[in-house]
Formats: structure tokens, sequence, C-alpha cells
DNA sequence: ATCTATTAATAATG
DNA sequence: TCATTATTAATAGAT
């Protein structure tokens, strides 16, 4: 009879090395990257730190949190204060704006999420009102190149979210509606490695000074961490 | 007698916004970025991932984890693959890329809501004493040219939003806070001294030349999560 | 994408 | 900052 049988072995520990299993690879590497940009937000939140991640996925797939879009240039620049009276003219403002613009949107869409979720298990209880929170999860890819269809998808979206919006309740059917896809070539290319050559105004510099600091034994690359120490425990 | 007490409260839960107790914070924060940069390495030895992370403490103190310094040198020039090939004009292509990717993520973001909200459909019901929620289905793929479109249907997006925003979290206040102020400048300075990782000879540079201090002074906010992919499904 | 059983991260303390 | 410990949070494995 044997019923007892655990529904699942749960977690288990793993040796940090290369995982070759392909799947469990690209398993991994999602929900990873979701719990690391999830833990960035929070310590962006926590302490009002700054901080700018770039991931690329072994399929050389970029994701990305930036907290400022500053941070990177500051980065690069030296500056790890201010001097912004080179901003970031790497970009419109414009469309900085609109970046903006879409971070609060999806920021507030996670909070609500939350808020719900927490809703959820405290109405079992009794109602009550719930603070805000922060907290980001996972999704992964899109296609990159139908620019054409994209306004099109757009405007589908729009269209739907009034929909949804209205409805509020009713009908459920979720649809999941594929693209054909035609992705791929990302025509994507570029310049070379070693200058940092933006196309835009904004002054090159040269950036990014090494030092190797091999800590660990990684197989192909090393990786460092850099600490700055200007005073000992005076800032942080 | 006896105080059979527990010799610690352990792990409390805490809410994510930013600490205002100064050492509180420091602490925590010296705790989540060796966290934040240990869950980095790790994915990068399980999944092969390269991944850059610079973090600037509030009072501007730079930290890094780069893996392949090329990472970040990729990221601004858009070669999100590799070689280099091409002048790179690029960098704004990237970016739309970007909102294009937030985009995505918003959407997700709202599906994992309604999902979320499905699960308590049933509380809900039972409750059923209020708010409603709004959701739609996944929509699959998003993606612009026309920033100007992509713009305004956001907007609407975020205006059906930000209703039920509004709705459901009236009742909840959140302060923003502001530093004790004093925690100014203490021209410690001296030199930084960090150091990167490079897998390739660099040239390098002094940098991060900081010097200063005073912190914060406005809270920021906004934070970009973008996301980049060319194939659907495909490669991660 | 979901669900658990476990491991890992960490808030509170000393 | 380092060490300890009770809890919470992240997540490997399986569905």
């Amino acid at each position: 009879m044997a019923v007892t049988r655990k529904p699942s072995l749960g977690r288990q520990k793993i040796e940090i090395k290369r995982i070759e299993k392909e799947d469990a690879r690209q398993v991994t590497f999602s929900k990873r990257r979701g719990g690391l940009i999830k833990k960035a937000h929070e310590l962006c939140t926590l302490c009002s730190a700054e901080i700018a991640i770039i991931v690329f996925s072994p399929a050389g797939k970029p994701f990305s949190f930036i907290h400022p879009e500053t941070v990177i240039d500051r980065y690069l620049s030296g500056n790890s204060l201010q001097d912004n009276m080179t901003p970031t003219p790497l970009i419109s403002a414009h469309r900085e704006a609109k970046i903006r613009e879409l971070n609060k949107e999806y920021t507030e869409a996670l909070n609500r999420l939350e808020a719900e979720k927490k809703r959820g298990a405290v109405l079992k209880k009794m109602q009550k009102a719930n603070k805000k929170q922060f907290w980001w999860d996972p999704i992964d890819d899109l296609g990159v190149h139908e620019l054409e269809q994209l306004s099109g998808a757009i405007d589908e979206l729009k269209s739907q979210v009034a929909e949804r919006a209205d409805e509020l309740f009713l009908s459920s059917s979720s649809s999941v509606s594929f693209l054909p896809g035609n992705n791929s070539s990302t025509g994507i290319s570029s310049t070379s490695h070693s200058e940092y050559s933006s196309t835009t105004t904004f002054e090159t510099k040269p950036a990014i000074p090494n030092h190797q600091t091999q800590t660990s034994s990684l197989p192909h690359h090393g990786y460092g961490v850099s600490f700055g120490s200007y005073g000992r425990n005076a800032i942080y």
C-alpha cells in the first residue's frame, strides 16, 4: 500500500558547478535569474542602493535590472557619485522617460500582485488592509524582430486590457496566442569589445579597470568582486 | 528563574521598504550585498551565464561583481551575442528592445496576478464584498518600434491599472521618508581600490575616482528590469 | 507552470 | 564585523 510516498523530494542540495543537462540548466537559469533580480530589487529598496545587473544567458540573451539608468554610466565614467553633467546623452531623455514609466507600471502591477496574495491569506482570518510591497518575478523571452507587428500587438494588448478591465470578472478564457516567431537573427552584432565606443555623445571613458582577483575556481573566466574602501566603517 | 529563553528570535519577516535606521541599514546592506554577489556567482557557475553587477551604496561606495568584464561592454554596445564587427549604432536599438521587454514583463506580471487571483477566487467569492480585479489573457509577443504608439498604449493601460490600484491601495499609506540628514560628508575619501575581473587583457584604468560622500539626497524610484531575447521559447 | 520538501539566506542577538 | 540561531525565503526535483 504504500501511499505514504512523498509527493516530492523537495529541494535537494546541489553542487555549484555547471549544470550539464540542457533543460535543467535552462530551468535553473530562469529561476535563479528571477531570484537574483528580486534580491537586487529588495536591496535597492531596503538600503537605497543603486544597482545595475546585467546578465547574459549562455545563449546570449540579455537581461538586466538597472536601478538608476545612470549607474552604469557612473561606473564607467568613474563617477561613483554624481557629476551628472553628463547625464546621459546616451539616449534621448524622451525614451528614458518612457522606460521610467513602464518601470513604474511594472512595479505597480507587481505591488498589486503581492498585495492581492497577501490579502487572500489575510482574508481567511479577517479583512485587513496591507501595505505595499515590492517583489519581482521571473518572466522571460520575447521575440525581437517583428517590429512591424509590434505596433499591432500593442494595439491588441490595449484592447484586451480595456476589455478585461471592463469585464473585470466575467469570462476567463485564457487563450494563449502564439505568434509564428521568427526571431533569431537579431542582427545584433557589433563592436569590438575593446572600446566602449559609444555611438553616442557620451564621453566614452576607457573604464573598467582591471585587476584580476580571482576568487574562485571558475573553469573559464574569473570573476571579480570589488569594493571601494574609503572609510573604515564610516560610510558603507 | 530559569529562563529557557531562546537565545535569539531568529530571523523575522521584514517589510521591503527603506530601512530608516542607519545602523540596521548598513548591516543589511552588507549582508545582502554579499548574498547577492554569491547568488550571482552561483548563477554564473551553474549556468555559464555572464553577469555584471554594480552596486553603489547610498554613500556612493562602489562594489561590483563582473564576470567577464566584457559584459558591460557588450551590454552597452548591444552586442549580446559575440563578436565585433559592427560600428555600433545599436545602443538605441538596444534601448528599444528594453522597452519591448518591459512591456512583455508587465504583461506577464499581470498574468501572474490573474493566476493568483484565480487561486483565491474561492475566498473572494466568499468575501466578495469589495474589490474586483482585472486581468487579461496572456499576450505573447510584444515589441515596439513606434515608441509613440507604445507610449500611448501604455498610458492607457496605465490608466486602467492605476485606477484599480488607487482603489485597492487607498487605505495604505506609504510615506516616503528621508534620511535624517546627518550623514554627511565625511570627507574621508581616499582612494578607491577596486579590482575588477577581466578575462581579457584590457587596458586598466585607475578608475573610480570617488571621493565624497554626501549621501543620497533623494530617494530614487523607478526600477528597470529588462529582458532581451531573440527567440521565443527557444534559447534562453 | 505548480507544488513540496529541503536547503540557503538572513533578522535578531550577543 | 563575526558568530549563533530561529525563521523566512529561495529553489531542486518532480508533476
